[in-house]
DNA sequence: GACCAATACATAAGAAACCAATGTATATTT
DNA sequence: AAATATACATTGGTTTCTTATGTATTGGTC
């Protein structure tokens, strides 16, 4: 089962800030096979989803980007800028705590609501 | 605190369906104050958001409407519809999902990632 | 060696969904 | 009587995603 896309919408951010605090640096690519991993397939990212978005994360001046050829094969690591790394930190204990916020409202039996 | 409404977002339709299903039947109004109340004021829903929403899930036959009269204030009470307690059960658990699947790359370390 | 799948970037047109603002009106509290 | 709360609704604009398309390299397979 692959989760509705409007579920995702208002975590992409959140997921790539958290996965370049770990990893250090990551390309594009990269990322959505990493989620794909991690997820067990749950969660797919879709190009058109992904570049605009570190296209944006990249202009707010969170992200930095350094540019490496493979073989003839460019790729495009991103990192967390200064910037990044509060901002990321910020967006990553906001969603922590509105997992447990919508994990409360789903936990309500008729008596408590 | 208040969420970010982007993550609002994409589980709006959800948060609905949960408290109509537990309550029964609520109107508009009804649904921003106990959202607003079982979640110490974190998700404020705007009119904006909620009413589009709640014609919509009408539209789809997800949710049947009674309209009643308070004195001379009109009232709009929304029900789950048979096909909206389908419907229900399989958004919660897919948000119940999403949510687990979130948590866990939350709490992925360095090592793991 | 030809073909397909995977890797890797990117954009563009359109749709969906929300936000902020506005509008109308009644009811309650101070 | 004024302000706040209740209660509905819509609209214009923005954001953000989806689908589709485009380009090009690399690796595997038949």
């Amino acid at each position: 089962m692959i989760y509705s896309s409007e579920l995702i919408k208002g975590t992409l951010k959140t997921i790539i800030l958290k996965l370049l605090k770990e990893q250090g640096r990551m390309y594009g690519y990269e990322i959505t096979q990493k989620v794909k991993e991690l997820t067990a397939g749950k969660i797919q990212l879709t190009e058109g989803a992904l570049y605009p978005t570190l296209h944006a994360l990249e202009a707010d001046g969170v992200l930095t980007t350094e540019t490496e050829f493979i073989g003839k094969r460019v790729r495009k690591y991103y990192s967390l800028s200064p910037k990044g790394k509060t901002v990321s930190e910020e967006k990553i204990s906001e969603l922590a705590d509105f997992l447990n916020t919508m994990k409360y409202l789903l936990d309500i039996k008729p008596g408590i609501a």
